[in-house]
DNA sequence: CGGTTGTTTGAACTGATTCAATCTGTGTGG
DNA sequence: CCACACAGATTGAATCAGTTCAAACAACCG
């Protein structure tokens, strides 16, 4: 599961590398990295963009992790997506349908709309970049319905844990899972008791070993087996 | 509910007409009428396009309804977005992550992506156009896994209802469903079986009426309040 | 008429939720 | 350094929503 990708992108790393690693070209990459913008610590679990203002902002993960998330008139809240480090929100007209929040502490380029959309309509590559990342994140999407809909409650957290892993460029012994219990309940559609048991059942069949936040993987081709995990969808 | 587009696009409307309707200019829906194309019928609940297989063609439906779906290992089916007449399934590189097939008997118009491309990148207007359409399924797709994560069987189907009826352009009294049960089971994450005593629950409730596949909404509002259904993210 | 597809119903079962309490680790201010 | 607060993790018991399996029923069609 050795990724593509061997530069792990790390705190603080250039917006113009990690667009770079992500296969974009350089001169592109750096009329990006030049457009006006600004770049915000954003702390985990605290309000950043709420639902239903507008979307004016083009958004990249610098470091950290972003969710966007919906919340039930019922209060209960989902997780819709992800964006890890070197991904990006991309403008909408209109009102935003989703809230913005960080998983873990994130440091986060925000630009405007309105340099960011001229920049697109004029390069063709950085359109077809795009439309090749906003395919990625639709089949993330499918995939994730597929998590809720269909598989039972290890099956989901083993997912969401390969899926995560893959995309922060871990290997496959290791990893410091990023989420609290609640969060990964949010976005496998769960509550954070049932998510706490199906790690101690990951654990005590030897899927897993924990201490604390880190996580070893003992057998990942087992881990993805239960986790129906098959990467292919994550290519760009 | 009124909507604004007061065209209901019947059986075999010109693609043409269905696209201005959905707010593209006449002169860009001219083009893409235009683009070489073949228009093929499909029958529904039979293999169309399999998942894993490339996916270089454009498809417009021009009356029916498609369902693009993946298959868990374990056999099990979600459906994982829809497209209504006028609505489009864009070409994707590499190979598609999902399969299509039609819901009930539909007319699609399928072109190549070698065509379909180029018209996309020579006019701003038509991508600023498809962007929109992207963005408007992103939001759907979002939605649905609220649906699916995060409310209960009941609240799913009233929103399935709402969405098809929202899409479908019907008014809100009455709709011809056009699901059997299995596929919106399939849509909601649930097995036929409970889809059926949800609608059996609906009936009693006094929220619908139903003869074979006719539904009247008895009171709108109140179906759309046990669905969470708020209409906003269907909006272009 | 027989075949097929979809709907309906019942009974038993189970996976996940709910509610509530407890425990653990970390950071803060005195 | 301790006391305290706070967020997150863990556990148990009761409950329930939805599944599974199986069978019957209805509608449609060649």
């Amino acid at each position: 599961m050795a990724s593509r990708r061997d530069k792990t992108p790390s705190r603080g790393v250039s917006l113009r590398e990690t667009l770079i690693s992500a296969g974009l070209e350089t001169h592109l990459a750096d009329m990006l990295d030049e457009m006006p913008h600004r770049v915000v610590q954003v702390e985990p679990r605290r309000p950043f963009r709420e639902q239903g203002v507008k979307r004016d902002e083009v958004m990249f993960v610098r470091s950290g992790i972003l969710s966007k998330f919906k919340t039930d008139s019922s209060g209960r809240r989902q997780i819709v997506a992800l964006r890890f480090s070197g991904e990006g929100i991309l403008p909408r007209d209109g009102l935003a349908e989703y809230g913005i929040q960080a998983i873990v502490r994130s440091e986060i380029m925000v630009g405007r709309a309105e340099d960011f959309d001229p920049l697109v309509l004029a390069h063709p590559e950085l359109q077809r970049f795009f439309w090749r990342l906003i395919q990625r994140n639709e089949a993330i999407g499918y995939e994730w319905l597929v998590n809720c809909g269909r598989r039972d409650s290890t099956a989901r957290v083993a997912h969401l844990l390969c899926e995560t892993a893959v995309r922060m460029n871990v290997d496959t012994q290791h990893m410091t899972n990023p989420f609290t219990q609640q969060q990964i309940a949010d976005i496998t559609g769960q509550t954070s008791v049932n998510v706490n048991r199906v790690f101690a059942d990951m654990e005590r069949q030897g899927l897993i070993k924990r201490k604390g936040r880190e996580i070893q993987f003992s057998d990942w081709a087992e881990i993805a087996r239960v986790g129906s995990f098959q990467p292919s969808y994550l290519a760009v």
